[in-house]
DNA sequence: ACTATATAGTTTGACGTTAAACTAACAACC
DNA sequence: GGTTGTTAGTTTAACGTCAAACTATATAGT
């Protein structure tokens, strides 16, 4: 073991390894999940689920850490498939609000229960709690890069 | 602060975070690198720079953790672009080599000087040591997906 | 009121990714 | 030799992403 000082090589290391896994991860999942459902399609109906919905698509864009352009995409597939609609908002002629449909709830607990055995899986080999403890630095990274991004 | 055990929910959490850091990383890298360096295509430069030439688009499409499609497009831009070129391997007829030309070399040289301040800014409020520190998690999960990936 | 600016959503074009089908060439094996 | 199966690469269809241009509505500012 050469002991050599950090650098910024390290950090171009870290960034490619998170590269790498949120790919691998990805992956994963959606074959995983029930036919034709995406990561982010999934994500956003579990983002609603747990935070209630009737949100705009702007707002719903800012939380997925996305462009309004990828959130139309998105919302266009799940309304295709009756997951979630929209009703126009009367305060403000621009905007719209999307709603989960009830068809979106049960597709949301396919979902998570297609995933279970897998993240148990997981859970079996890497106990949660050092992912628990790999988040905090996470989330300081994201929020640099959030606050960078002007 | 209210203790909980640790959970799949943590997992859950973590690619999650995985997945918008990634995202943002990949964006902001793009956005400092010269007008139509992707990061697949400078990744891929980087490599070949790194470790040598001359592998076959399959290997490096391994190594890269990408199908051999994504490998084919990736290649074919970089070849449109002249960065690369491609010899046939005499021992497979099915095979091809790919070499990194002048050019590549001079891109992958610039794509790195117009990153460094980027990179430095960074390191200048999260200390390098604290990449370094999380990289040996990330490898772990990186090689329990891999695994899996039957 | 009127003009100027900002905001909500959609659309378009270029890239990236996967999975699956398809061609071509190698390798084994009887 | 002639099957049979494997491997290397490409192509296609479906999704996702971003940036930038474009509508339409709202909000200021004067």
């Amino acid at each position: 073991m050469t002991r050599r000082p950090a650098s910024p090589e390290d950090v171009f290391g870290f960034f490619n390894e998170i590269g790498i896994v949120a790919q691998l991860s990805g992956n994963a999942f959606e074959r995983a999940m029930p036919e034709g459902m995406t990561l982010p399609q999934f994500a956003l109906l579990n983002h609603m689920a747990r935070l209630g919905d009737g949100w705009s698509p702007l707002r719903l864009a800012r939380a997925m850490q996305v462009t309004k352009g990828a959130m139309t995409n998105t919302l266009r597939h799940l309304e295709r498939k009756a997951m979630i609609e929209t009703r126009p908002d009367e305060r403000d002629g621009r905007a719209k609000k999307v709603f989960m449909t009830a068809a979106g709830h049960v597709a949301r607990d396919e979902c998570i229960a297609a995933l279970t055995p897998y993240l148990q899986r997981l859970a079996a080999d890497i106990p949660p709690a050092e992912f628990a403890a790999a988040l905090p630095f996470l989330e300081k990274v994201r929020r640099w890069l959030d606050e960078e991004r002007d």
